[in-house]
DNA sequence: ATGGCATTGCAACAATGA
């Protein structure tokens, strides 16, 4: 079973890549982030027509985020459901294929010391919270998405760039460990103890062509889910050409 | 030191991203 989470920034623009991408991979379960549209605007319909069901929670021009899979997809949960005055669509979990998945956007913290930064570290608590009280050890349980967290400085190619940034900082690296501390196993480094792969470049200042980039796209499991893992990938090939995502897919087979 | 680039919505480039 292959378990894919990409940051697809915009999955309108990016409508025919995805398509291709779900051709070429046969994914068995696809998390997406950053559709930055409506539910009526997810092409629904062309993934059907390829043999899979899809999971919504859209929000127009941000955010937004999916799980597309090839089994039936059962019990949709979206948003924490923690009373929070939260509009931004960033967490859905769902049930398929013997298994439950979230896909996760994380905020990216925009300043260090800004609101963003301040609602970032509230939105990790809170899904360590969710976590908490919806996850067992047992469970057969998958966290995957856009961290905007790079656990380590092994996942930054040029870590004195990026020091103390909303993607290095102690504090978020602080949440990482905790929930590797829970028992959410970070299912990729297990492949890739040396570092990497790397998973986001800038657009900006030819970011990939340097290779300059982050690993802050996960894949994190419960144990019993970990120990099916067989390999760890990420799809270099998707963040080239025109027309890219930013971010490139990461892939987890398991047994 | 600061901008690089991409996307959306609106109709101006501002907001956002990482």
């Amino acid at each position: 079973m292959k378990i894919v989470t990409w940051n697809v920034n915009s999955v309108r623009v990016r409508h025919d890549r995805l398509l291709a991408f779900v051709q070429r991979f046969e994914p068995d379960v696809l998390c997406l982030q950053e559709l930055k549209c409506v539910d009526d605007q997810f092409p629904r319909d062309a993934l059907r027509s390829k043999g899979y069901s899809t999971a919504l929670f859209g929000q127009k021009t941000y955010n937004g985020v999916a799980v597309i899979s090839r089994g039936e997809i059962q019990s949709i949960r979206r948003t924490f459901e923690d009373g929070a005055d939260d509009p931004q669509s960033r967490f859905i979990v769902v049930e398929t294929l013997g298994v439950r998945v979230a896909s996760a956007y994380i905020p990216n913290g925009s300043e260090v010391g800004s609101d963003k930064w301040r609602y970032k570290l509230d939105w990790l608590t809170r899904l360590r919270a969710w976590l908490a009280s919806n996850v067992r050890p047992d469970d057969s349980f998958a966290l995957c998405g856009d961290y905007n967290i790079a656990p380590d400085d092994r996942d930054v190619k040029n870590p004195s760039e990026w020091a103390d940034t909303t993607l290095c900082h102690e504090d978020v690296r602080a949440h990482f460990r905790a929930l590797e501390a829970a028992g959410f196993v970070d299912t990729v480094r297990r492949f890739h103890p040396d570092g990497g792969p790397l998973t986001w470049w800038d657009y900006r200042a030819g970011g990939f062509a340097k290779d300059n980039g982050l690993r802050i796209d996960h894949v994190l499991a419960t144990a019993p889910l970990a120990r099916r893992a067989v390999a760890a990938t990420v799809d270099r090939d998707e963040r080239k050409g025109e027309g890219a995502s930013d971010h490139a897919p990461v892939i987890v087979t398991f047994e």
